[in-house]
DNA sequence: CTGAAAGCGCTTACAG
DNA sequence: CTGAAAGCGCTTACAG
């Protein structure tokens, strides 16, 4: 019998108590005598009453939610993050809502914003490109994840992405590849820059040169996969690096596909290897050489960190040392 | 300066004014005085002060966000789809939330949930199984995007799933094709039913017999594409199916991955078409013919629906017919 | 075990 | 143009 919305005060007067009773009824059944807690019940049922969420927010100073703020959410690589980090947080009492962050930057959210207090209690943020003084009022805690914020002292999850283009770089340089080329992420991303970082510094560690034509500039895109191919393509044959090292799997599958399309054989021709592990990487075709990122757990770490600061629990071991990458030999990489 | 939370009563002392001319000045700047206005908002950078969302929902009973719930954020089909919604709702002076809708079906939400009232102004529903009943407290506008609910009135943004399915059987049989096998859906699911249904109905108005070992179960996912590829390899070579018609795009990559892997080749061996189109396939080794879907437009029009039916604005036309699908026509398939 | 009352942080008629 | 006051829908000490 739903009848427009109602309050708490339509179910105490059905139920012929205060609102003090319902409230208590509804959140500490233990703390109401049996006979009215069932009054109660029934005028709450016979009401559709719902509590409002936004009344108790403002009342209780605690909203139960977890606000995950992606820079973008058309990227496929966050869904395995998000769905870890609801999972963590449902098993802990929290909610979790997602907004993407993209419209942050734009707008001026001085004073009024999706990620403000009073809608969550603590905040997850994906997006190192965001000024966090600008996303939160001061005491909100927040930790970064994935991404992170130079000389920032926030607890930040991520892993050791120098390490991760480190790998790529050696394992091509063992499989006798010397001009080993690297198709960049965004500029002026943390992700780019130290993939970047590992690709050169590994590059200088095994005596490889690096020709000025090996280096792409990209934004981890599949079409940015296709125009560094293009560019590749462009070099003449006997001038071409034999191998690319990518920034981000999509990319990869990207320069594959393009380079495959125009006759060339992956990894006969050229050897690939991406970044990231994504779930089609291994059904690929072929199947991708790659660097594998946990992601579940950089989402479950994140917000057990979050919520450890929201409860002001321990927070020693949050910044931790970075989480662990691997390489995944497969398919696209082969000897020279 | 900022120094913990301050309220709007901190910035009234500063500046020596009333909240109530605090909350003008932000609000209608033009209704204070220049000299008033420039105190507060003098005052309002010297205490660092955003105005509490939630109190202010409270009060004026808006929030300007909606929220959209989604199956499985895990799906990269639903990303574009989010994108969309964001932009239109952006450009309407409206934020977006999203939440997983998993979770909302185990727990019991009759009394507090994450979509409740008060919390959004409107909500997208992408979840086909949700009992929209338990989701929204009676009065919240409520649009269904993608997935609908049989037999319900709600506004509806969907495309023809049995119109695509048809396409691709079609298609196949065009290229001289009689025996076409289907990997489904998850079974209950809306679209499952309606590409499942396409592909039967399509099929006898051909004239082509359905063998009991051309259906496949299946998910949507990588997996299940896979899993499906294993029974019809099982098959005696001379008695497949020599075609599929996959429920996703993603079961099809996962299909063709997997037969490929075991030697046969795609699409010389056995031809497959997919259905959402998504960003990769165009990219896929080979490139997968499918059924493409506005994913773009669907997001826009749910959000332009909520908005309109928040603003109890003219909604004709908001479930009218169902969005097109079109052929997509790649290296997927060949003449038999 | 239950109720009256205060208060969470805002906004908005209503006076002046 | 500005302020005092009410009220959005809850919860929680505090009495009883």
């Amino acid at each position: 019998m739903v009848t427009g919305k109602s309050t708490i005060l339509d179910v105490a007067r059905i139920a012929g108590v205060s609102t003090a009773t319902v409230s208590r009824a509804l959140a500490h059944p233990d703390r109401v005598q049996q006979a009215t807690r069932d009054r109660v019940m029934s005028a709450v049922r016979k009401t559709g009453y719902r509590v409002n969420p936004v009344a108790r927010n403002l009342r209780t100073q605690r909203t139960n939610v977890i606000l995950v703020l992606a820079p973008n959410l058309a990227n496929t690589f966050f869904s395995r993050i998000l769905s870890a980090v609801t999972e963590v947080a449902a098993s802990h009492g929290f909610g979790v809502l997602i907004a993407d962050s993209a419209p942050l930057g734009d707008h001026d959210l001085d004073v009024m914003d999706l990620s403000g207090d009073g809608r969550a209690d603590g905040i997850i943020l994906l997006d190192g490109a965001l000024d966090p003084l600008r996303v939160t009022n001061t005491d909100l805690p927040l930790v970064m994840a994935c991404e992170w914020i130079e000389d920032s002292t926030l607890p930040t999850i991520a892993i050791d992405n120098v390490q991760g283009a480190r790998l790529a770089v050696e394992h091509l340089s063992a499989l006798n590849h010397h001009r080993i080329a690297h198709i960049a992420g965004p500029v002026g991303n943390v992700l780019s820059t130290a993939r970047h970082d590992g690709w050169r510094s590994a590059m200088q560690a095994l005596d490889h040169r690096i020709e000025q034509n090996d280096y792409f500039a990209g934004d981890f895109t599949l079409g940015s996969g296709v125009s560094a191919a293009r560019q590749w393509l462009a070099q003449p044959a006997d001038q071409r690096a034999t191998a690319v090292f990518c920034a981000s799997d999509e990319c990869a599958m990207g320069f594959i596909g393009h380079v495959t399309r125009q006759g060339l054989r992956v990894p006969d021709d050229v050897s690939v290897v991406g970044f990231d592990d994504i779930d089609l990487s291994e059904h690929f075709l072929p199947s991708l050489t790659t660097i594998h990122q946990p992601r579940r757990r950089m989402g479950a770490r994140a917000a057990e960190t979050v919520i450890r600061l929201i409860r002001h629990e321990n927070t020693a071991g949050a910044d931790a040392a970075p989480l662990p990458v691997e390489l995944v030999v497969r398919g696209s990489t082969a000897r020279r």
